[in-house]
DNA sequence: TTGACAACATACCGGGTAGTATGTTCATCA
DNA sequence: TGATGAACATACTACCCGGTATGTTGTCAA
């Protein structure tokens, strides 16, 4: 029986790779990360990488399941939010921004998934694995999309088209995992003014009403 | 001494090249595609795109180079244009958004080139052509960058911080690479609606009037 | 007609990498 | 205390892919 100690140092190291493998996947992609070059990120070999994991599609799959872990956790306290559906959305924008400046390996690793395809040498099980994730993803996304017609239907937002004022949407509130470079000495405020900064832009992109605060 | 016409099939045949890698990388990425996957999608081999370029590099290169050609030229009518500075944007957003759908596959090459690290095996020559591919894309950022800020001190656009707002608009307005999908029997009419929603978003963004034109 | 060369195709080589097989160490427990 | 297995490291293999070396065919000029 395996004691509670081992079973912490166990979960403690696969956590260390995945957030290793994140890093290299957000660096330089999938096919340009070797697991040698994740195991020398740790200061290990292939042997500890492949002692916890089966293949490196796993370690990719386990890196964005999380990623989308984390972001459903973030949007949670306010999916079902009563009041007008534009605040809800506000708050959820928000979340979602702070959460690709936070997460940004792994929510790298998400569009590098999502922009895949997965060819060839991957066996069928870990193709429907991806399917499944990529699933996860469209399902995170349509909380945001019924949320922006929710807001439509209201008279708070305006704009035309749904579908591509959906992407335009997503691609502002997922931007900062490609600009975002961390600063010496940040806060907590500043990442947060960063976040306020794409949500403002995004909520106007949605047509939205702005009440006067002009910056 | 070639003849007019062996010129012509030869400067098509790597013109052919081009087009099949930029479909290659947009669908694949860079390392992901082989140089076998571009031969074959020619109904080709290796030997042919031997003959007319160095390396996988030097395509890689020449597809970045064409792209960005292709940009400048769509906003040359603009680019020195009198009048508001708004207006001027306005004018080379469009033309800059319905150039990403039409040459997409260029465009994501492109993206693909900025958003690599071309490490260890890549020769220095070829090291030095990269850099100067991306000071080259970063002139023509600038051509929008400083129009946005010509903008803001006429008071037409309206944002607060700089650097943020000029990483948001390129996204919006390169965003189509990612999610353009053309569609069967259409038009340019349908391409120019397309590009014109994705210059009011950014546009608004900006924090630019809208003149009681509410779609 | 023939020699020369462009425009490919074919055959091959070497380096890098995913995955495996086999040690090695150290803590735990009977 | 000795056996057992988890948690790695080391050594090795098979394969893919960029690049090269070499063959083949058609065209054109003299």
């Amino acid at each position: 029986m395996a004691s509670g100690l081992r079973d912490q140092s166990m979960e403690s190291s696969r956590g260390d790779i995945l957030d290793a493998a994140a890093n290299c996947f957000m660096e330089r992609g999938y096919t340009e990360t070797s697991i040698d070059d994740v195991a020398r990120s740790l200061g290990a070999t292939k042997g500890r990488i492949y002692h916890h994991y089966r293949s490196k599609a796993d370690i990719f799959a386990e890196v964005f399941r999380i990623g989308m872990d984390m972001n459903y956790a973030a949007i949670e306290p306010f999916r079902n939010m009563g009041g007008p559906a534009a605040l809800r959305w506000q708050k959820m924008a928000f979340a979602h921004a702070v959460q690709m400046v936070v997460t940004k390996p792994y929510q790298r690793t998400v569009w590098v998934g999502v922009k895949m395809h997965l060819r060839g040498a991957t066996t069928p099980e870990q193709r429907s694995v991806f399917e499944e994730l990529l699933n996860y993803r469209t399902e995170y996304a349509n909380v945001f999309r019924e949320a922006i017609i929710q807001g439509r239907q209201d008279g708070d937002f305006h704009f035309d088209d749904l579908s591509i004022t959906n992407q335009l949407m997503f691609v502002t509130l997922n931007s900062p995992i490609f600009w975002y470079a961390p600063r010496a000495g940040e806060t907590r405020a500043d990442i947060e003014y960063l976040a306020a900064q794409v949500v403002t832009a995004a909520y106007r992109g949605l047509g939205g009403e702005e009440k006067g605060k002009r910056p």
